[in-house]
DNA sequence: AATCATTAGGAAAGCCGTTTCCTACTTTGG
DNA sequence: CCAAAGTAGGAAACGGCTTTCCTAATGATT
């Protein structure tokens, strides 16, 4: 491997030169006949600078760490890792950026691993959905607080840091106008988990969409849970047990499509039809919503990832003086789970009541 | 951030001290009382040592380099890259590595980032499914002769070199064995591209096999193509076309299960039935086979991705005087696209034939 | 008491770049 | 013709850590 030294003393020149020409510093006063030599030098040893050296001195190593939490032992077959980490890598290919990937057990495990981030190896880091109960992200300032990261899937409000992602409200919104514009007046809204900020944000979105067409909120319709199908199908037989037939939601939001697969399924498990007895839609536009025919809102988690690099990458580049927060639009996606409701009035006005 | 140095003003030793007792070198006489003066310095200081420094002074950077071309856009989706990254991360947390993900275009693409991965980052390479007929792996010892490397999912004999892969020959040759012990005689043969070397290995398994039934080898019911699904079914109808009925193969060994399923396709796009007209089985075992219920040779890509790990590492360790070539173990899958031939026996010599 | 072996730890070189500060030498202007 | 300014490049410090080679001081040996 050949050193700068060598190229240094190939182009017979000391080897801050052979520095300044390979970094096209405009500052120093070299000849053309000079830079040549050293160039020609350089190139016919084949000299690459050594990244570690580089970085000790002080500059860019051109790579951005990437931490995110096991998914049920699989990361590439996880439906939001998996994409997530695709528009990464591409978008980290394009830039010409290095990509260090921290795969942890779990948010404990990457407390203990917050030492291990600030080795040197990266420039900043892309946090993939850290939990909210963890305080990962504190230990990390703590630690690290000249590391730079962007939050990844997570816009958390209460403090706020550089992040990418779906606007959940508008997710949370949109979805319940939907539902709304098509004649569904009692909307059952089954959350999530709690420890995701798109958990709220969904359901502040749901109630910004209740308050917009004068619907009183009803807290009966609103049931916890966690993103998992489990929990969808849990519900819906909530939703058939708990209420009397003129008092049963007549649509259902499921925060995700996990949770909203779940639902069709418990509602299949008792014999109701969907959309006929009931309208279901869900977030996410996984791929068995495709398979299901169920309607959701799409978003690209794929743009996520490409759309954090570049925001981290900004972050690096330009010292910002502000907060960057990126929130991408999702998109509904129409299907066969949404039909209308007691209240549906007319094609005109239901599209108006999305606006 | 704390240095060496801030610890050993802290311990009031020498930073040479320091780092001596920080890396437990028990050559070096240190009473124990200084040790853990410095002990707890470090701690109190949360000191961590820098990777890039270290990495400069000679040591392992403790990080393992991917390298792999994109396929289709998407590394996670894909059926081989998406579970051997799978193992390549899991193990490689287990062994406490980082990982660094070098994502490429293509392999010429790869060819001009062989500079990159020498630039001290990566204490060695996994080197993904090169292409034969690269000159990708002939640049990089060239460029880097002291970075070892692994080659995963390859297992050329050319040229010995340490890879991991499955045993494809016996994967072909287990595969068509079993179809004669099912009673068939002609096998037609759905080869896969030149330049992966699995394709060979099938083939030489596949004539291995009817060799030891005493079949003679027709080089009539050797297909070329790709793999991919369109060359099995372009395969299929030629099998159909080509042949008189008492001459025609019944059964297809697809070099991948791509190839099978296009197969699958391309004789029931024909209207004939498989198993009871034509037998077809495949290799690799991804989710479609499952669900159309191909018979297939079912191997761990996620194994061979964790398993290339261990290889690098014992290749980083010890300094071995031998080239390491593990080669895993296929398993015969039986599903539904297998029937028995007009040359079937019983089921006794059904189990002895395949030995 | 003089010599030798241990023990405990320090000093400094080296890894490979970057960057700042200097020193000559060449122009240019007055 | 001399001073000021510009040009071309060198010297050396620095970043953080490892490692080899030394130097004292202590303890053991004859």
């Amino acid at each position: 491997m050949p050193s700068i030294k060598d190229v240094a003393a190939a182009a017979q020149v000391s080897l801050g030169t052979v520095s300044k020409v390979l970094n096209d510093r405009s500052d120093a006063n070299i000849s053309h006949a000079t830079r040549e030599r050293i160039r020609v030098a350089a190139l016919r040893m084949g000299y690459h600078p050594s990244a570690l050296a580089r970085g000790l001195a002080g500059k860019r190593m051109n790579t951005i760490g990437v931490v995110m939490a096991y998914s049920q032992h699989s990361v590439t077959s996880d439906p939001y890792l998996g994409p997530c980490l695709d528009g990464i890598l591409a978008q980290s290919k394009e830039r010409q950026q290095k990509v260090m990937l921290f795969l942890e057990g779990d948010w404990a495990d990457a407390l203990n691993s917050v030492p291990n981030y600030g080795e040197g190896h990266c420039d900043g880091l892309l946090v993939i959905i850290p939990r909210l109960n963890s305080p990962f992200l504190a230990r990390l300032r703590e630690r690290h607080p000249r590391l730079p990261f962007v939050l990844v899937g997570d816009s958390r409000e209460d403090d706020p840091m550089p992040c990418v992602d779906v606007n959940n409200v508008e997710a949370g919104r949109i979805a319940t106008a939907h539902l709304i514009a098509k004649g569904h007046r009692r909307i059952a809204a089954f959350c999530g988990n709690h420890d995701f900020c798109s958990n709220y944000q969904r359901l502040a979105g749901y109630r910004q969409a209740l308050l917009d067409a004068g619907i009183v909120f009803d807290p009966r319709l609103v049931f916890s849970g966690e993103y998992h199908p489990e929990w969808g199908a849990h519900n819906a037989y909530r939703v058939l047990d708990e209420f009397a037939q003129a008092d049963r939601p007549t649509a259902v939001f499921g925060f995700c499509d996990a949770v909203a697969v779940g639902a069709l399924q418990g509602f299949a498990a008792r014999g109701v039809i969907v959309p006929d007895e009931i309208s279901v839609i869900g977030v996410d536009n996984i791929a068995a919503a495709a398979e299901l025919g169920l309607s959701t809102m799409r978003q690209s988690v794929r743009g996520i990832g490409a759309q954090s690099v570049q925001t981290l990458l900004s972050l690096l580049g330009d010292n910002l003086d502000f907060v960057p927060r990126v929130l991408l639009m999702p998109e509904l996606c129409e299907r066969q789970t949404v039909g209308t409701g007691p209240f549906f009035a007319s094609p005109e006005s239901f599209r108006k009541d999305i606006g």
